[in-house]
DNA sequence: TAAGCCTTAAACAAAG
DNA sequence: GCTTTGTTTAAGGCTT
């Protein structure tokens, strides 16, 4: 009953699983042939002989085992008994190990006992082989299959002692049949059975081998490779994972399911081989030992590797599926793997993508070959798997490294508020905000955010912080010639409905950087200062708040004070575009855009440009002479930008009332239309209209700031529209002699009227008549050839 | 090589 | 007297 049941099984499963190839059809009618010693009347003769042959087999293995089965503590048990008394380590299948297959030691035994007559144990003999051909035939497609056939290492020794006790009872057949008369007959079919079987068990040895890999590489999916993202080349399923390296999807299901599906008591000498490495306990459901070496389609060990993968049953049941199907296309043929584009992450454009190898691959198969001897599994094999499961794991770290600072950059571009304005109407110099306006989204693209020259190498503002360059840059201890470029030639200003948004190309990205970093902004003292200036919600600033503004920005400036502030202060009063301005709460400084313009672009064009505001005598009248001289200067210092459509069509883009900051046709922001320090407006004096300064429309008190700071963008607006409409600035507009007049009345009383006393508002000593008077002289022949 | 710019350092003066 | 603010000069390095 036993037998039969087990019987059974093995024709079964040889069936359900083998039995489209005409081998396994046969396999299976001589399997069929077996049972019961039932004769099948209606197969051919040669199937009838094969029959005969198995029955007496079958009867001497029968008597063989029922014979064992008396024997107390004899290895062969009843299957049911073996898996009731070890459900939980069943030996991953002995593959080529059929369940009719005796074991070597039961084999041993009967041997020993010597309870089978010679022609019994020939007949058993024989019937062990027909069980290890049926094992082969049921693998049809042997070259695939050997590829995939997985056993373990126990297996693989089990199989050498297997076969060792195959030639030992062979040598005993030999020496119980000596004194047969037919002895020497019999001897040599055995001679050719024991080649035949030796054969087999060459072929299962090599099978044995690749298995051994092969379950080497399943330990190490185990541990590690399970989790590995597929291959670019690979399409994965869903939930499924990748297979070690040298192993298709299919080869890995093919994998897991013999090794847990097939579980297969075995026992030797009463040890236990529990086959599957790393102590994995498998559980299986198979009910007999006997039960078919070929994993069967209903392979619940399958869910230990869901367990394993901590995958939901019901993905695995659809991977399951999967790898069901994968294992037919393996078992039908390699024609499959080329007819279905031979897709492997170790074989492309007929080359072999195992590291460092890159051998030729004519096609799949021949790749396979060549993976299955070049790539087996050795040292070199298992070190270089690792290798990349470490470069695979490093790339994973790295990404998700690299994702994670892609959001935090992202996150501080679009989301994070910006710092705390220094000043009550900030002028986000370069907050967050302002960046991500000026890189994303607001920045109108006909506005290029380019250097006030055309030529001046564009340095992208959507770019992310150049903070290793300018690190480099601002640590090379003599490098004012770099800082001096990016300040005067990169910097920028833009402005937008009286916010100002000051964009310093360099710095503006690397904001953060400097607040933090103790590294040297590579910006002049004067465009710094400027900047601070131009920040402030007045555009001025007392030496105290120019100093705070340093620190605040700067974390260099943190340090070094006496040094730096030194600097500071002679950059003010060196500077022309520094204008002090008393008010009553003491002095502060503005910056004079015109005069900065022109120092901009006296270094720009490499020449000293006509000098005009402040150089002219103050003999001269405020007239067409002055506006010339103002016109001229525009022109010359917005020259390059002028000759950029984008700059001037920035106009729509709202950025300072159609004006590029600084540029704004030619008038600097600040000016206001072409006039330095706001001062213009149509009046004479140029002391009409608004001054971001604060020195007119939202002037400080006392500084004759009559004009809200709402009417500073209509007059600037206005102003823009002459400037737009004339090319430059409007007439009456900036007057240098006004602002020297206002030298001249550096003592007058500060409440003035505009009209009347426009001179009260900027006492300077910087313009102290003698000053100013060697400063013209000094530029005023430039200023005359202008002219 | 010269001119110009920038930085640094220093001296000096005035004002608070 | 000290500190802060402002001006001026000089020197050195760098770029053009």
């Amino acid at each position: 009953m036993m037998q039969e049941s087990a019987t059974e099984t093995i024709s079964n499963s040889s069936m359900s699983q083998n039995g489209m190839s005409s081998l396994s059809s046969l396999c299976s009618q001589l399997d069929a042939g077996s049972r019961d010693g039932r004769s099948s009347g209606d197969t051919s003769s040669e199937v009838s002989t094969v029959e005969l042959l198995h029955l007496q087999q079958q009867q001497a293995l029968q008597a063989a085992r029922q014979l064992l089965l008396q024997q107390p503590g004899s290895g062969l048990k009843s299957p049911k008994n073996n898996d009731k008394q070890r459900p939980l380590q069943v030996p991953v299948s002995v593959a080529m190990m059929s369940p009719q297959v005796i074991t070597p030691q039961q084999m041993q035994q009967i041997l020993q006992q010597q309870v089978l007559s010679p022609q019994q144990l020939q007949a058993l003999l024989q019937q062990q082989q027909a069980v290890m051909l049926q094992q082969y035939c049921a693998r049809p497609f042997k070259v695939h299959m050997e590829k995939t056939w997985r056993e373990s290492e126990t297996t693989q020794h089990l199989q050498e002692f297997y076969k060792k006790q195959q030639e030992q009872l062979h040598l005993q057949l030999l020496q119980q049949q000596h004194p047969g008369k037919q002895a020497k007959e019999q001897q040599q079919q055995h001679q050719q059975q024991l080649a035949a079987q030796q054969l087999v068990f060459q072929q299962q040895l090599l099978q044995m081998q690749q298995l051994q890999q092969q379950q080497h590489l399943l330990n190490m999916q185990r541990q590690g490779l399970l989790s590995l993202p597929p291959a670019p080349g690979q399409a994965a399923l869903p939930g499924q994972t990748m297979p070690p390296a040298g192993l298709s999807p299919a080869e890995l299901q093919q994998l897991w399911k013999d090794v847990t599906g097939g579980g297969h008591n075995m026992e030797d000498n009463g040890i236990k081989h529990s086959v599957v490495g790393g102590g994995l306990d498998l559980t299986t459901t198979n009910s007999s030992s006997t039960t078919s070496s070929t994993p069967s389609k209903a392979s619940p060990p399958i869910s230990h590797h869901s367990i394993a993968n901590g995958q939901s049953p019901a993905l695995n049941s659809r991977r399951e599926r999967e790898r069901e199907r994968e294992r037919e296309r393996e078992r039908y043929g390699n024609s499959l793997h080329e007819e279905s584009g031979a897709s492997h992450s170790l074989y492309g454009h007929g080359v072999c993508k195992w590291p460092g190898c890159e051998s030729v691959c004519e096609d799949f198969g021949q790749f396979l070959k060549h993976l299955n001897n070049e790539h087996a599994l050795d040292d070199r094999s298992t070190a270089q798997c690792r290798v990349q499961m470490q470069v695979v794991q490093q790339l994973e770290i790295q990404l998700s490294k690299e994702r994670e600072r892609l959001q935090a950059m992202m996150a501080h571009l679009h989301m994070r508020p910006s710092e705390p304005k220094p000043s009550p109407k900030p002028l986000n110099l370069v907050s967050s905000v302002t960046m991500s306006k000026n890189l994303l989204s607001v920045s109108p693209p006909n506005v290029p955010q380019t250097p006030t020259t055309p030529s001046a190498p564009v340095t992208p503002m959507s770019q992310v912080p150049q903070v290793p360059s300018l690190l480099s840059a601002a640590n090379v201890p003599s490098m004012g010639a770099m800082r001096r470029r990016h300040s005067d030639k990169y910097s920028m200003q833009l402005s937008s409905g009286g916010d100002t948004v000051f964009i310093f190309p360099e710095i503006a990205p690397n904001y953060e950087f400097y607040k933090n970093a103790d590294v040297r902004p590579p910006f002049t003292y004067a465009t710094l200062i400027r900047q601070g200036i131009m920040e402030s919600g007045d555009m001025q600033l007392t030496l105290n708040e120019i100093y705070s503004w340093f620190t605040r920005t700067f974390a260099y400036f943190r340090r070094n004070a006496a040094t730096w502030k030194n600097a500071v202060r002679h950059n003010l009063s060196l500077h022309k575009c520094f204008v002090r301005v008393e008010n009553v709460k003491g002095a502060v400084w503005t910056v004079d855009e015109m005069e900065y313009q022109k120092r901009r672009s006296q270094k720009i064009t490499g020449c000293r440009s006509p000098t005009l505001v402040k150089n002219l005598p103050s003999s001269l009248g405020y007239g067409a002479a002055l506006n010339a001289s103002l016109q001229a200067a525009l022109a010359e210092t917005s020259l390059p930008l002028l000759g950029n459509p984008g700059l001037m069509n920035s106009s729509s883009s709202g950025l300072m009332g159609g004006s590029p900051p600084g540029l704004m046709g030619g008038s600097p922001p600040g000016m206001l239309g072409g006039s330095p320090h706001g001062l213009m407006g149509g009046s004479p004096h140029g002391f009409m209209g608004g001054s971001p300064h604060g020195l007119m429309g939202g002037s400080p008190p006392g500084m004759m700031g009559s004009s809200p700071p709402s009417l500073l963008q209509s007059d600037l607006n206005g102003s823009l529209d002459h400037l737009d409409t004339n090319g430059h600035s409007s007439p009456g507009g900036y007057s240098p002699q006004a602002h020297m007049q206002a030298i001249h009345v550096k003592e007058e009383p500060l409440n003035m009227d505009d009209d009347d006393c426009p001179m009260s508002l900027v006492t300077t000593a910087n313009h102290s008549p003698e000053l100013d008077d060697d400063r013209e002289l000094e530029e005023g022949n430039l200023s005359d050839d202008l002219e």
